[in-house]
DNA sequence: ATAGGGTTAG
């Protein structure tokens, strides 16, 4: 490392120079990290091409892996078609790298038909040409077809694989979904019958897998296992574990778990205090979430601008949007440039207090400092003039979106779709839902919803209806939601006896009634005066461990003195204030 | 120093 100095290009046409200064130029490229490194690569191998004699193929093939580390597959394989050509004689690891480039250009097939050219010109494939057609088909979703190969080479002892074989493979089945498998797996390196044991990387797939499951006591207990097996955990290990937890408001433990890993000699990394930060944000504890930013400040650790949108994320849930604000000028003192998701996050902050004008500011300042707002920052603008009474300038708004060519998402039509209804244009979005091209789109129970509800509202009971048998017709499920709207739209017209057998119905169906299901039918009877029905469903709901909400409790106050002194109705609410007195709320 | 898997935070 003593000549590190770029050397001009001119130099290197000279002969005598050149097997030095390749090496040289190729270290610059695989260490380097310059905009021009594709092109620089190039540029350095039509001049080895053009020496006489030919660079050793070795040198050629370190110059390719530049080319694939940066993801040219086509270049990559220009190339070796180029050396091809030039006379060079392929090699395995040429062959591997050709194989690696079509599996990443989504052409394992290919990859495949290479091998049986390989193997019909006697060559033998390595470990290598294997590992990559696995991850080939990982890649291509074909997760057990890849299985498949993998036990292949160990029925048939093609060749022992090896960590790297097995961490394919897991990673192919924990992103696939199926991580009782990768447990499974992962459980079989572990037995004496298996020469490859597993890395701290092995684990860390199963364990992350574990906590996105749902299941984060059996991450634990395979993070303790693992240690018990004296595998060092890693920073990453934390990460998943801590994230789980706080997942699950289980903060107390993730915190613990920060202490442990210190201890343990790991550091923590600005993620890791990030996901802690996020954690506290999202439950609404800014004050925690400001005491960990401090704590990761004291160990040296710089906060990033994912940290500090995390934080103003925390302040626009709480509606202290003034605050979220300020968090931006302290970006700017540690030279943190904020990014469009910063000012979206503000902007939807403001939208939500319905400070619109504020909020349109925003939305034409970020433009004017050249941030390009997306589709997400339209959706919360769209969700801004909506509610703030103005649906004219939001669907000019987005005409505008679409005019620079953003393609709405789920979001964005929940969002207009609401805002018609809500301005009795339920016939405009219906016409729109049905202009629709998109099957992910057409299928989203949410939207139905949405539609069911605002032709409900809009006064169009029978186009919801409609809008209902249709959903169950395309072999979509109905949710909670569409049946809780549908259950109000029955009530809405007097329709009793339809609300409860859809009640019966639903539960039939697998989808369990909410709180929000209960008090809509519990409201509407009492607003009719069906004290008895509302009596049974009140029964019902709290036995369930339900609660009256609000609007449901002033309506069973007022009808309290319409009915009798030892009447149900009243024992029940006399039940609820008292228990009500003990929560110590009023 | 010729080829292959790991992608934990918004």
């Amino acid at each position: 490392m003593n000549c590190t100095r770029r050397i001009p290009l001119r130099y290197y046409s000279t002969a005598s120079l050149s097997t030095y200064h390749f090496n040289q130029r190729i270290g610059y490229l695989k260490n380097g990290s310059g905009a021009t490194k594709v092109d620089d690569a190039l540029q350095l191998f039509d001049e080895m091409l053009q020496r006489k004699p030919s660079p050793s193929i070795i040198k050629f093939t370190q110059l390719i892996s530049v080319i694939v580390k940066e993801k040219q597959y086509s270049t990559a394989l220009m190339l070796l078609k180029q050396m091809k050509l030039m006379g060079i004689p392929a090699n395995i690891y040429t062959i591997n790298i050709s194989i690696n480039c079509h599996c990443r250009l989504d052409q394992v097939a290919y990859g495949f038909a290479l091998l049986a050219t390989i193997l019909k010109q006697g060559h033998q494939p390595d470990l290598v040409t294997y590992n990559i057609l696995i991850n080939g088909l990982v890649l291509a979703d074909g997760v057990f077809e890849a299985v498949e190969l993998f036990k292949k080479l160990l029925s048939e002892k093609v060749c022992e694989p090896d960590q790297i074989t097995f961490g394919t493979v897991i990673n192919g089945l924990c992103k696939a979904g199926h991580t009782s498998k990768a447990l499974e797996l992962l459980r079989f390196m572990e037995s004496v019958s298996c020469k490859c044991k597993p890395y701290v990387e092995h684990y860390n797939a199963v364990i992350d897998s574990l906590c996105k499951d749902k299941m984060v006591d059996r991450a634990l207990e395979l993070f303790a296992m693992m240690t018990q097996k004296g595998v060092i955990a890693s920073v990453i290990t934390y990460n998943s574990l801590i994230h789980g937890l706080c997942n699950f408001g289980r903060e107390t433990e993730a915190a613990q778990m920060l202490r442990d890993m210190e201890e343990e000699g790991v550091s923590p990394g600005v993620d890791t205090f990030t996901i802690l930060v996020d954690s506290f944000c999202k439950k609404g504890s800014v004050k925690d979430a400001e005491l960990t930013i401090q704590a990761m400040l004291r160990r040296g650790l710089h906060p990033n601008v994912i940290t500090y949108n995390a934080l103003i994320d925390g302040y626009c849930l709480r509606g202290e949007v003034d605050d979220a604000e300020k968090v931006i000028d302290r970006m700017m003192e540690r030279d943190i440039v904020p990014d469009i998701i910063t000012y979206s996050r503000l902007i939807d902050g403001y939208c939500k207090k319905k400070r619109i004008d504020k909020a349109m500011r925003l939305f034409q300042e970020i433009q004017d400092k050249g941030l390009i707002p997306n589709v997400v920052t339209y959706s919360s603008m769209l969700q801004g003039l909506f509610e703030s009474g103005n649906p004219a300038a939001a669907s000019e708004l987005f005409n505008q979106m679409q005019a620079k060519g953003l393609a709405p998402n789920v979001c964005t039509y929940r969002i207009l779709f609401h805002g018609m209804c809500n301005n009795s244009q339920c016939t405009d979005a219906l016409a729109l839902f049905r202009s629709l091209e998109s099957n992910e789109l057409m299928e989203d129970v949410g939207l139905y919803n949405i539609l069911i509800d605002g032709c409900s509202k809009c006064g169009n009971p029978n186009m919801a209806m409609d809008l209902f048998d249709e959903l169950c017709l395309k072999g979509l499920k109905p949710n909670v939601r569409t049946y809780t709207v549908m259950i109000n739209r029955f009530c809405q017209e007097g329709l009793f006896g339809k609300a409860k057998e859809l009640l019966r119905k639903m539960e039939e169906n697998g989808c369990l009634p909410n709180s929000v299901t209960y008090n809509v039918l519990v409201q509407e009877l009492l607003k009719k005066n069906e004290c008895q029905e509302a009596e049974i469903f009140l029964e019902e709901m709290i036995n369930r461990g339900f609660m009256p909400d609000h609007a449901t409790f002033e309506n069973l106050l007022v009808r309290i003195p319409n009915v009798g002194e030892d009447s149900r109705l009243r024992t029940i609410v006399l039940k609820l204030t008292s228990v009500e007195r003990k929560d110590g709320r009023t």
